[in-house]
RNA sequence: GUGCGUGUAGCUCAGUUGGUUAGAGCAUCGGAUUGUGGUUCCGAGGGUCGUGGGUUCAAGUCCCAUCAUGCACCCCA
């Protein structure tokens, strides 16, 4: 029989146990933190209907989205013309009619909407699950990745922007990644387009201005350019473009110049307010407006936030913003939301690059029964028992196999004790302790051991 | 979807202007030590050199194709 090469799909990772425990602590911590800004946490299925996905991220997110392909006869749907004509896009909605979520916050907005006669709104939610885009991987990005979202929904009120943004700095500086939060707003940026007269080139001007710090002033002008945007409006782009100064003076310069633009005015209004109160609050990380921010997602239409690692070059860990209308698509209009969506994955890259993972995620078994044969077997069992019940993790080494494999194994496994139970230590009701940092032994009864791991694991 | 790079043992890699039977370290397993690991010594297993074709007396090495993978763009966590 040959045998075949093990795979898994690009992309996609399988963890060990060491990772786990690190991947586990950021998790716990993002939870603590979301449960104790009083988020409450819901869990929405792998795969979604199709309609519900697309056409919520754009053209770009809908060609990333993964399909399913139709259980059984899956071509029945699909007629000869469908299959002869070179229509991969219509083709795949007559054999799929399900796909793997592309994020949180749709899924949410779904479940929003068919469980609003159970929610009492404002409502605010957390999940943490995978979500997963067939985008080519690369550094940082994944195809399958864990996304912890935390949103408020039901709620206009500006002081949720705020607390989402509290929220974000607690969050780094429980995990002691340093990182830089940048807030735009949808609305300013529809204003500048507005006031430059290219209200039709939004989605074009937003993208080439997120650019700017990436490939500088002339390219990004080039690139609107090719867009078919005027010369005229490309030079009236320029001042916002180049903006500098304190928060302040950004927002006297935007002032004057979307004073035509009621909605560019509404924009800098609620980032004012937001700023403002954010000066009442002490936080840890700077916080900053950042014209040139402007988040593909198509659903955004207020405040937008994205973080940044300042130590390590990744992209975003973390990003999100104000929807207004996206539970209007599945018939509930006028539910506003705001949310937050942090990069697991992004976040355990960034801290394993900074060295910022403490002992605290290092955690083993504590006590290992080395196994000497059948009736130490006995003995040791029911030991065992006991020493699990005073709550310390411990296990019994299931064959009897040489004393060298048994304490290579421990090692491997960074088992901080192990307990050598054989005839005379059975004869004299005792056992023998090995601290397998030091080395030293003792000989000792049940309750000094399970004292002695105990003072030393509270020390 | 576009561009550039890389494929040799489980992992990291060496392999000369093409030249006889493809190597090392780490890891794994076994022994030295049948009740003692992290440092020693000895030994063993493990390879269709990504795959297919071509050039050649001869290809891991050169050429082409293909697949996989990495990086950049796009987009994003």
């Amino acid at each position: 029989m040959s045998s075949q090469k093990p795979s898994i799909p690009k992309g996609t990772r399988d963890f060990t146990p060491a990772e786990m425990l690190r991947r586990n602590y950021i998790f716990d911590t993002i939870r603590e933190v979301f449960q104790n800004f009083g988020f409450q946490p819901i869990e929405t299925p792998a795969m979604e209907n199709l309609s519900v996905l697309l056409g919520k991220y754009g053209d770009e997110g809908d060609k990333l989205l993964f399909r399913i392909l139709n259980s059984g006869d899956f071509l029945s749907g699909a007629s000869h013309q469908d299959l002869q004509l070179d229509n991969a896009p219509g083709l795949s909605l007559k054999i799929s009619s399900k796909g793997l979520r592309y994020d949180l916050t749709v899924p949410f907005a779904r479940y929003v909407v068919q469980h609003r006669n159970e929610i009492s709104f404002p409502f605010k939610r957390y999940q943490i699950q995978p979500v997963w885009r067939a985008d080519r991987p690369q550094r940082g990005r994944y195809r399958e990745f864990y996304q912890c979202d935390a949103d408020i929904i039901g709620s206009d009120s500006l002081i949720n922007e705020v607390e989402l943004i509290q929220l974000v700095d607690e969050v780094f500086r429980r995990l002691g990644i340093k990182v830089q939060v940048k807030l735009n707003n949808r609305k300013i940026l529809a204003g500048i387009a507005h006031a430059i007269g290219a209200e039709g080139s939004l989605t074009d001007i937003t993208i080439a201005i997120d650019k700017l710090d990436k490939i500088g002033q002339e390219k990004v002008n080039e690139e609107l350019a090719q867009k078919g945007l005027s010369a005229e409006a490309i030079d009236k782009l320029q001042p916002i473009l180049l903006m500098q100064g304190t928060d302040e003076e950004k927002f006297g310069l935007l002032q004057r110049t979307l004073a035509g633009s009621a909605i560019g005015i509404d924009g800098i209004a609620e980032m004012q307010e937001i700023f403002e109160i954010l000066h009442l609050l002490e936080l840890r990380h700077l916080v900053s407006l950042d014209l040139t921010l402007a988040r593909g997602l198509n659903y955004y239409t207020g405040a937008i936030i994205e973080v940044k690692a300042t130590e390590v070059q990744i992209g975003s860990v973390c990003g999100g913003g104000r929807y207004d209308d996206l539970t209007g698509i599945f018939g509930m209009p006028g539910t506003s939301g705001v949310g937050i969506s942090f990069g697991a994955d992004r976040i355990y890259d960034v801290m394993l690059e900074s060295n910022l993972f403490g002992e605290s995620s290092h955690k083993s078994t504590q006590v290992l029964f080395a196994n000497f044969g059948k009736a130490e077997e006995r003995y040791c069992l029911r030991l065992l028992t006991q020493v699990r019940k005073a709550g310390i993790s411990a296990e019994l080494y299931p064959e009897a196999a040489k004393m060298k494999k048994q304490m290579t194994w421990a090692d491997k496994k960074e088992v901080a004790w192990v307990v050598l139970a054989g005839k005379e230590e059975m004869e004299q009701n005792k056992l023998t302790l090995k601290n397998m940092r030091s080395g030293e032994q003792i000989s000792c009864t049940l309750d000094q051991m399970i004292n002695r791991v105990k003072d030393v694991a509270g020390a």
